[in-house]
DNA sequence: GAGGTCAAGCTGGTTA
DNA sequence: TAACCAGCTTGACCTC
């Protein structure tokens, strides 16, 4: 079951982006609570700020100029990582503006191509004639904060969700089906790194229980068996059904 | 220039 | 068969 909260409407959240003025104040260690008041706290789905301190997003940027104005509001990209950005990174905006110029409205973008995925400029690679230059779409940073704090809410989205949160932030569903896909694996690739970094190089492993259907316990003592290990990867995401992955940290170790 | 990030491309598996 | 996924790679862009 996805988690999902009771006014997640994307009008909704527009509707709350509507109200001008105030700043978005980001403290570290701030947890955004399933309110309307996510404003206050702006996190991706692994607790890391997004925006920089003091930076005060235009979040009223209104739907049709989310590709470009938001962008002179804050520092642009690379919100989800640890860049505790200073003013002085704010000039890239305007290489932003510029990409997102070259970017072409993904929405339009999205009907010329049948949804799918931008793979460049328009008329790029019919049939690889060449060596053509891949473009690498830069989502504006209330895109990106939009699709962070959807994505700390469910980490999957249905068909329906997908198209309406595409619309709201004007982009294609693929575009958005792709950002999430994408977004879970980043989240997996940290968790595993920093779990692997928990293990250390584990001279001894603990001791494995492991659970079958039919409830008995199948005890691994010692040894280096090759043991699957089921990796809580993802804590909110029963919904979706192979989540169970085979994980094997020692294996990565030169004993 | 090296290395990191990220959107997109690719491949193969699963499901209805 | 189509749609979706994970896993991994690619290429553009960015920071140091």
């Amino acid at each position: 079951m996805t988690p999902s909260f009771s006014s997640f409407s994307i009008k909704d959240i527009l509707s709350g982006l509507e109200t001008r003025g105030e700043p978005v104040l980001i403290r570290a260690g701030d947890h955004r609570e399933p309110s309307n008041d996510w404003r206050t706290t702006v996190q991706d789905a692994e607790g890391n700020r997004i925006l920089p301190e003091g930076v005060c997003p235009d979040l009223s940027v209104s739907v049709e100029n989310l590709s470009s104005d938001a962008c002179r509001e804050d520092a642009p990209g690379e919100e989800t990582e640890n860049r505790e950005a200073s003013a002085e990174q704010q000039p890239r905006c305007a290489e932003r503006d510029a990409l997102q110029e070259k970017q072409v409205d993904p929405a339009e973008e999205g009907r010329q191509h049948g949804g799918q995925a931008l793979s460049g400029s328009p008329g790029e690679r019919p049939g690889r004639p060449g060596p053509k230059k891949r473009s690498r779409a830069a989502f504006s940073h209330a895109q990106v904060l939009e699709l962070e704090r959807r994505f700390s809410a469910q980490r999957y989205l249905s068909g329906p969700e997908r198209a309406d949160l595409a619309g709201a932030l004007k982009l294609t569903e693929t575009q958005v089906k792709i950002w999430f896909q994408n977004r879970r694996y980043k989240t997996k690739r940290r968790q595993m790194a920093a779990e692997l970094a928990a293990y250390g190089s584990p001279k001894k492993v603990a001791v494995k229980v492991l659970v079958r259907d039919d409830g008995k316990h199948y005890y691994h003592g010692g040894g280096l068996a090759r043991l699957p290990v089921t990796v809580p990867f993802y804590q909110g995401c029963q919904s979706y059904p192979y989540l169970h992955c085979y994980y094997h940290p020692w294996n990565t170790c030169s004993m």
